[in-house]
DNA sequence: ATCCTCCCCTAC
DNA sequence: TAAGGTAGGGGAGGAT
């Protein structure tokens, strides 16, 4: 671990040296697997005399496979070097890739983790890869091998080594460890240095000392339910089974293995099925193999799923959520500082007593710290690779030393990591390429290192950080996993006297002791100041700005990023209160006011109780249903209000090729207030599923769903029961926890009556009963579709086939009543469920919807969709008028002069608060057949856009439909026109909403009232972006770029 | 006035 | 293969 091996291929290279790069590159490789295999010295040589190469993405991931293979005697082949390479080890080949690899020896990860299991090298053949296509089958259906899917390996995996337990150990130490005045940390030997590349030996310091008890914290309850599955390090088994998983085989009829859907056969020829999440009761049918001509259907859905990657990322893979989780920076981030924040909350709590505040604390000047780590991933990653310490590096997906890409590829897949911008100012370069592709960082800064993210360790070394800061701080408020802010008043005892830089010298100092990472420190009199005084501090620096420094220091920072100039703090200064108040609301004008002349009285914040919890994913309702229920749960709390929230791509958004980049989008969401709280998926699911049939997008533009749980219940209670209901967060988790909501229900799919009996009987008491005793039909284990004749007749016979295939289908005659839990999910509604309302919404609803088209446009649209959709009721095949929904959306006529009047749909509404479901609309249904949209947003996409994981969400019958009109699409089929007085609605208004929205992701944005930065930015970085823009634009103060008009109103008007 | 709902927007 | 997740503040506008 020498920083200076030998050959130097550290040394920074020009430009342009690629090849030179190329052969470092392998060098400075090699020099690694010495390091490790010096660590490992007593490691049996299992693998000696092989030659592996691991291809692709695996699990365990590749770095680790490869440590494991290097420590144990292993070349490892970070090419393919056909002539080398006697081992391939893959999880999941491309048929291209099986072809090509066809000679080698290809296996999975568990031929390594097992061979070290067993400390000998086991028969290659026992992990072969794809052996035939019956093989196949067995190996991936047989026992244990199913297994295969989900985290074996885990034995060595370095990021989720079991040790790194974070809440268990730190519940292990709570009763020792009450103390928080005192850091505990001495005993520790963080041995975080040098030790760290081997496996196993990261969370140790955190285990050791821990001042913080988090036996109550509901998140880290969870956290370590989590963490056991990961920690079970047999590879197989059910027991491996994912929380997330768990979860979602309630609401997922659970799959017999057999039934699942990793496509049996080749990969190539196999026929898959269409259906991944399938309502409950029914029952997966593979369509039959001899059919030889696919429907459309099949065909689009075949294709999609001949990718073994999209398979893998599809709810098909019911890790799917786990995996996508485990490797998103953004969620990490989102998590730890939930967990940071529930710690401090409970700190606060139980420290009345320990340090307080001084009381007289409202007259005193107060010291407040920003600590902040430099790059915080960068120098955790450096901090164990010591010999790139003088190299530029990059946090980011993919080792970057991918196997077999080339840079070009590399660079269009990966995206640089965090913090890069903190980099040393050599290399300023790359800062300019924060959150672009690698692959143009590595052509600008070819030296450029780039390494994985390892959220583990940056936990560990957090949890370090805020310990040490703890034992500094009279109060501490939690701003990210490396971002602190504390207030040290009580310390400082002479103001302005080199006390604050003493103190901050020694706090950063032992933080470096101790994590070995740099940090920095701002020091003012209050958040801001301090905060500001940061990025002077940085890096590995701190910074007193005293107060007769405020005004110089605060005038000179420099606002960039403003199109068309650069305004400086002092402008602001010239701003009045009431100018900046009426321009940016009283609040906000307010705050900025003061900010700019350095005053900001926020004291650090008591955390209150969280009072939301959201999932979102670009990906599908049925799994973000589980997963906030399951946050939910173990938050240990339901809500009554739901949002639900969807990405559509903008009309003439190119396709994001980057596979899971979802593309310019608009944002729309919808909310829901229920009556009782609620916590379980299924009710969950079937809120969001009304509200996303009455945004009625088509599901070929949706690029993204969120799920927002609101209006949470009582924090007392969760409170006072803390301890016990914490630690056993596992029993919280289970999904299925309304009880308390009605007691008496047992089966999931009786929620929504029970719901409404429940919550309804005041209201609409009479409309419950034919939903509540609609219990859903199962025939001989299939569902019943129950579907209008006509529209069944009129679909493509494969679709029929299919259809028949999974459901007892039965025909309704116009306005018969589906009923059952198909039903539901497909949003049929039962024309009884509102009936006095909504007859006379029904019998209204045209010339309501004529009306309000008149007064606003947006809400028009949405009663226009609303009406679209609830044509499903007469035709009973709510797919049908997805596409017009969203046909209708995009009609909308010119931009709103308000927003949306939401309200109003909603008293268009039977007034059904539960559902929030506008009143069944009999239309005609060509009205709302897919007419094929014009120029901009004509086409559906090329097959490459259709994001599988998003047609996995559908409910089956809605994708068959929609990959049914795809296919006629393609084939250059035609719409079937729909009616004169919509289409010229469309085109005379298409864009409109859009072209608002749109204003916000470009740089027209300022005018737009949306744009009005969200205060809550003040309260850390007074002066981001959108700040400057609308400051500058309503301030008249934009320097080079000529302000439009200051109107709000006239600008969206033009626009 | 003061609330609430529905968004939007931000930081990390 | 990548991994654009989330909690929270506040403006706008309506309800009370």
């Amino acid at each position: 671990m020498s920083d200076a091996p030998e050959t130097n291929p550290y040394a920074p290279l020009k430009f342009g040296g690629f090849r030179e790069y190329m052969e470092n590159k392998q060098l400075k490789l090699k020099n690694q697997e010495r390091d490790l295999t010096q660590q490992a010295a007593e490691e049996p040589k299992i693998f000696q005399g092989l030659s592996i190469h691991v291809n692709g993405y695996t699990n365990p991931p590749h770095a680790e496979l490869k440590k494991a293979i290097v420590q144990r005697g292993g070349d490892f082949q970070h090419y393919l070097h056909k002539t080398k390479v006697t081992h391939i080890v893959a999880t999941n080949l491309t048929n291209a890739k099986m072809k090509e690899f066809r000679n080698y020896k290809i296996v999975t990860p568990e031929w390594v983790t097992e061979s070290i299991k067993a400390n000998a090298l086991l028969p290659w053949t026992r992990f072969r890869l794809y052996n035939s296509e019956l093989s196949q089958k067995q190996l991936l259906f047989g026992s244990g091998t199913l297994e295969r899917q989900k985290t074996p390996g885990k034995v060595i995996s370095e990021d989720f080594d079991t040790s790194a337990d974070f809440s268990k150990e730190l519940r292990d130490n709570v009763s020792a460890q009450k103390s928080p005045g005192q850091s505990q940390l001495h005993d520790s030997k963080t041995p975080l240095l040098i030790a760290a590349t081997s496996s196993t030996d990261a969370p140790d310091p955190i285990a050791q000392a821990t001042l913080i008890d988090i036996s109550t914290n509901p998140t880290f309850s969870s956290v370590e339910t989590d963490l056991s599955d990961v920690s079970n390090i047999k590879p197989a088994g059910p027991s491996s089974l994912s929380s997330t998983a768990q979860l979602l085989s309630v609401y997922t009829t659970p799959l017999h293995p057999s039934d699942l859907i990793y496509p049996a056969a080749s990969l190539s020829s196999a026929v898959l099925p269409t259906v991944s999440y399938i309502p409950s009761g029914s029952i997966v049918q593979y369509p039959t193999t001899t059919d030889k001509e696919f429907s459309l259907g099949h065909d689009l859905n075949r294709t999609i799923l001949a990718s073994e990657w999209n398979r893998q990322n599809s709810t098909l893979n019911p890790e799917f959520l786990d995996n996508y989780y485990r490797t998103s920076r953004l969620h990490y981030l989102s998590t730890w500082k939930a967990e940071l924040k529930e710690i401090t909350a409970k700190l606060q709590l139980q420290q009345q007593h320990a340090k307080k505040r001084k009381e007289t604390e409202g007259s005193e000047v107060r010291t407040i710290m920003h600590v902040d780590f430099d790059c915080f991933f960068a120098s955790v990653g450096i901090r164990d690779r010591p010999h790139l310490i003088n190299s530029p590096v990059a946090v980011s997906h993919g080792q970057g030393t991918g196997a077999g890409k080339t840079s070009s590829e590399i660079g269009k897949c990966l995206r640089l990591g965090d913090y890069i911008d903190d980099f040393p100012p050599q290399h300023h370069a790359i800062m300019s390429l924060a959150n672009s592709d690698v692959g143009p960082a590595r052509k600008l800064c070819p030296d450029l290192v780039v390494i994985p993210y390892e959220f583990e360790k940056y936990r560990s070394v957090s949890q370090i950080f805020y310990e040490v800061l703890y034992s500094y701080a009279d109060e501490l408020q939690a701003v990210s996993v490396d971002e602190a802010l504390i207030d040290v008043s009580s310390r400082i005892t002479e103001p302005d006297c080199g006390q604050e830089e003493e103190l901050a010298a020694a706090i950063r100092k032992e933080v470096q002791q101790k994590t070995k990472c740099n940090a920095s420190i701002g020091i003012g009199r209050n958040i801001l100041v301090a905060r500001m005084a940061t990025k002077k501090a940085k890096p590995n620096g701190h910074y007193y700005c005293k107060p007769q420094d405020v005004a110089g220091f605060l005038v000179e920072q420099e606002v960039d990023d403003l199109p068309g100039g650069i305004v400086k703090l002092k402008d602001l200064l010239q701003v009045s209160k009431v100018e900046l108040q009426k321009d940016f609301g009283p609040k906000t004008g307010l705050m900025l006011y003061n900010f700019a002349r350095g005053v900001d009285d926020r004291t650090l914040a008591v955390e209150k109780p969280r009072r939301s919890v959201s999932v979102e994913v670009t990906k599908f309702l049925r799994d973000l249903s589980a997963e906030v229920s399951k946050r939910l749960c173990d938050t240990g709390r339901k809500a009554k209000s739901i949002t639900f929230k969807m990405k559509i791509r903008k009309p003439d958004a190119e396709e994001a090729h980057k596979h899971l980049g979802h593309g310019p989008c608009d944002n729309f969401s919808k909310s829901t207030v229920l009556d009782a709280y609620v916590d379980n998926p299924d009710s969950i699911f079937r809120e969001c599923l009304v509200m996303f049939n009455q945004l009625g997008f088509d599901p070929v533009d949706v690029r993204g769903m969120g799920i927002q749980m609101q209006k949470l219940n009582n924090e007392s209670e969760k409170v006072r029961a803390g301890p016990s209901t914490l630690i056993s967060g596992t029993e919280t988790k289970l999904p299925v926890s309304d009880h308390e909501l009605s007691p008496r229900r047992p089966q999931a799919r009786n929620v929504v009556s029970l719901l409404l009996q429940a919550e309804k009987k005041a209201k609409n008491s009479d409309s419950v009963a034919p939903l509540a005793a609609g219990a859903s039909g199962s025939a001989g284990g299939r569902p019943i579709m129950e579907i209008d004749e006509s529209v069944f007749t009129e679909l493509p016979s494969e679709i029929q086939r299919e259809i028949q295939q999974q459901y007892t289908v039965q025909f309704l005659t116009q306005g018969k009543i589906p009923s059952g839990e198909e039903s539901m999910a497909l949003n049929y509604r039962p024309p009884e469920f509102n009936e006095q309302a909504g007859i006379k919404v029904n019998a209204e609803n045209d010339s309501i919807i004529r009306d309000m088209r008149a007064e606003d446009p947006f809400q028009s649209v949405q009663a226009m969709a609303e009406s679209a959709r609830n044509q499903t009721v007469s035709h009973k095949l709510e797919d049908t008028v997805i596409h017009a929904h969203h046909k209708t959306v995009k009609a909308s006529p010119p931009t709103p002069p308000k927003r949306p009047k939401r309200r109003l749909l909603q008293d268009d509404d039977d007034g059904d608060d539960i559902y929030a479901v506008p009143e069944p609309v009999p239309r005609p249904a060509k009205d709302v057949h897919l007419s094929s949209p014009s120029a901009s947003q004509s086409d559906l996409p090329p097959w490459s856009q259709l994001d599988p994981t998003a047609l996995m969400a559908m409910p089956e019958t809605m994708r068959n439909k929609m990959l049914e009109a795809y296919g006629a699409k393609r084939r250059g089929r035609n719409e079937e026109k729909g009616d004169g007085e919509r289409e010229r609605e469309r085109e005379g208004t298409a864009g409109v909403e859009i072209t608002r929205k749109e204003e916000q992701g470009n740089r027209g944005r300022v005018v737009n009232s949306d744009m009005l930065p969200s205060p809550s930015q003040v309260l850390t970085s007074p002066f981001s972006k959108s700040y400057r823009l609308r400051f500058a634009r309503k301030s008249g103060m934009l320097i080079r770029d000529a302000v439009s008009p200051p109107e709000d109103h006239q600008v969206r008007g033009k626009l």
